[in-house]
DNA sequence: AGCACGCCGACT
DNA sequence: GTCGGCGTGCTC
């Protein structure tokens, strides 16, 4: 008889613990999946096992049994630990975490789906000749690979140097090991194309593929091919990080300052981090690779902690665009009052002319991003958000960016009555009419989340832009992102402003590499690209640093900032956000938390800092104050296991109003 | 969460 | 006297 700690797969706080069952079945091990009996109607449960023993030691006494051990997989161990680790890291539940770990998706009903790209048509692709850089680059994670050595590598390479090449190096090196590879890239720019290069390197029947585009069936598919071994290389986006080999040799995580990274919903876990922590519990290497690393991780290649390498040099010898930064104030000055500079549409035009095509990037959708009457100066709010809302030309609407609402635009002023309606802050809809408007006969697009709500969109748009049926393209940071290999003359920032006023942080270090990314656009073969960089603060250091292609300039002004003001890489920022409908309880029991941290005793000062209403002070109508810890890392876990401790006792009163949700070092502070 | 136990009112 | 209302509390 064996004795398993499992947890019940059911979402809940209450049943957030490991539960002892006496096992019959000795083939039971660490990550299978069992049916237990559970509750006092014994209704039968799935469960997960943590981990077997050969007595009951502890001496629970009413034990039950497990009825049976599924054989249709189970689960390596290293992610039976990673479930420990998120728990403990992230103030989840055991549950959340394992629902990461777990096939996605559904077994077949019957027989077999067909794999989704089975049958893609891919000539072979032969290894070339490596670059001197690529070459070195490839030696040094050969030797980390060959000697089994735990290392993460911070792979610091410009546009088109050869990554891609690097990481296909290494993962054929992993194969050559009997190990396994695991590439991850952002959802964007996980495409056919992308898949196609390792494919035709490797063969269809090596690789998987997981992203969100695919059916739940196709996902369990190719979970499943990697789990039997079939498939020894997974290209996948964030959560392909849970990817369940046997043997890892190598993780990559390409264009690792990608905000994609950072999970938005429960477990809010970071895949870098997890990465890095799968690969010190499975003896794998981590490769991260970017034009622009976040500052985070440079810092910790800076500090030992990650090996940096660099390659510096263009692949295809392009040659880096010429960029100009247009000062929006002194276009306003000479009188003009449009969104687009004189050089942005002298420099536009002449592309045109030249048979090239345009991108313009805004960061913010819609027509208009507030509605206000001119003569009250009342400003169209969202009732359950209480931000202003957006006017949409296209549905003709006022649409609140946060919960989704849609409201008709009043003639008169709700307020005032007055009829002098106006509309602020251009978006995307506004510089594509105004395009429209202004280059006549030529075709304009748009690429933001309206354009691209419906399936396959985005893939349209990008493709008919590529075979040059569209001459300019607007878009949202989806055109900085998902783009490649067009006939690019000029990429126009229309408002670098956009990004670099969000109170956060990292909005320098997000406005540094939005440009630098849109930039890297621009271009082809042996032509250098325009690029054209609207701002009303060009004496901005992340603009004028962007603009020069001077990362290392931008990260040494910045790090010296994060010091200064006690910011990552030198703390984790944690988060506690209390959500309430009735304001005064949510800030009550925010404040009743806080005293409770703040004096815990083991806060420093200046550490923790009392509730404020958040950002978005309402949403959904709720309203939301939140707390941060600038923690220094050896604390980290410290609070966390203290806020686990809370939450577990607000579970239990049953007394809170609120919902306490708890972030370590969030994406944004909305 | 989900389910059984339990202690109240309106029915045959 | 009993059927069932959902408030309460536990789940190896």
């Amino acid at each position: 008889m064996k004795y398993v700690k499992v947890v019940i797969d059911q979402v809940s706080d209450h049943v957030d613990t490991l539960f002892t069952y006496a096992c019959p079945d000795d083939s039971v091990r660490t990550g299978s999946v069992v049916k237990v009996p559970f509750g006092r109607g014994n209704r039968l449960k799935t469960a997960y096992v943590f981990s077997v023993e050969d007595d009951n030691s502890e001496g629970i006494k009413g034990l039950k049994e497990v009825v049976s051990v599924e054989d249709a997989y189970v689960l390596p161990e290293d992610l039976v630990e990673i479930c420990r680790w998120m728990k403990e890291r992230y103030v989840c539940r055991y549950i959340d975490a394992v629902k990461c770990v777990i096939p996605p998706g559904a077994p077949p009903k019957r027989g077999l789906r067909k794999d989704p790209y089975g049958e893609m048509d891919v000539t072979e692709d032969l290894p070339p000749e490596l670059t001197e850089e690529q070459r070195a680059v490839v030696d040094e994670i050969d030797t980390a690979l060959d000697t089994g050595q735990k290392k993460v590598f911070l792979l610091n390479g410009v546009t088109s140097s050869g990554k891609t090449e690097v990481y296909m190096r290494a993962a054929a090196r992993a194969l050559e090991q009997g190990r396994g590879a695991l590439v991850l890239v952002p959802e964007i720019s996980l495409t056919p194309q992308t898949v196609a290069r390792f494919v035709a390197r490797f063969g269809s029947e090596n690789v998987a593929v997981l992203h969100s585009r695919l059916t739940k069936g196709q996902r369990y598919d190719q979970w499943m091919r990697i789990r039997n071994g079939g498939a020894k290389i997974l290209i996948g986006a964030r959560s392909g990080v849970f990817a369940p080999f046997e043997r890892l040799g190598v993780i990559v995580l390409d264009e690792e300052h990608d905000s994609s990274y950072k999970s938005d919903m429960t477990p809010k876990y970071d895949a870098i981090e997890t990465a890095v922590k799968r690969a010190e519990l499975s003896g794998a290497v981590v490769i991260l690779g970017s034009a622009t690393p976040s500052v985070i991780s440079r810092y910790n290649a800076e500090q030992g902690l990650y090996k940096e390498l660099r390659m510096k040099k263009r692949y295809n010898k392009t040659p880096l665009p010429h960029v100009h930064v247009v000062d929006m104030r002194e276009e306003l000055k000479k009188g003009n009052k449009t969104i687009f500079s004189a050089r942005l549409l002298d420099s536009t035009r002449k592309t045109l002319a030249s048979g090239k095509q345009a991108i313009f990037f805004l960061n913010r959708r819609g027509y208009s991003s507030f509605i206000s009457c001119r003569s009250c100066g009342f400003v169209m709010k969202c009732d359950v958000c209480g931000v202003s809302l957006t006017y949409h030309r296209s549905s003709g609407m006022a649409e609140c960016h946060y919960c989704g609402k849609k409201v008709p635009v009043p003639k008169v002023c709700p307020e005032c009555g007055g009829r002098y309606i106006k509309y602020f802050g251009a978006g995307t809809e506004q510089v594509e009419e105004f395009a429209k408007q202004m280059f006549e006969g030529y075709n304009v697009a748009r690429l933001d989340l309206d354009t691209t709500a419906r399936k396959g969109e985005a893939e349209r748009i990008l493709g008919a832009f590529k075979k040059g049926k569209i001459h300019i393209l607007v878009g949202t940071q989806l055109v900085a992102k998902g783009l490649d290999f067009a006939n690019v003359g000029l990429v126009g920032v229309i408002a670098a402003d956009v990004t670099l006023n969000i109170p956060d942080y990292r909005s320098a270090e997000r406005t540094f590499q939005l440009i630098v990314q849109s930039s890297g656009r621009a271009g082809r073969g042996d032509e250098a690209g325009n690029v054209v960089i609207q701002t009303y603060s060009p004496e901005e250091r992340a603009v004028r640093d962007a603009a020069a292609g001077d990362y290392d300039s931008f990260y040494r002004h910045e790090i010296r900032m994060r010091k200064l003001t006690g910011y990552p890489p030198f703390t984790d920022i944690i988060r506690l956000v209390f959500c309430c409908e009735n304001s005064r309880a949510a800030l009550a029991e925010a404040e009743a938390v806080y005293e409770e941290i703040a004096g815990s005793g083991i806060a420093g000062s200046f550490e923790v800092f009392s509730p404020q209403p958040a950002y978005m002070a309402k949403l959904n109508g709720d309203y939301r104050f939140h707390m941060l810890i600038k923690s220094p890392h050896e604390r980290t876990a410290v609070y966390m296991d203290l806020i686990a401790g809370i939450k577990e006792r607000r579970t239990e009163s049953k007394k809170t109003a609120s919902v306490m949700v708890v972030e370590l070092n969030p994406y944004s502070f909305t």
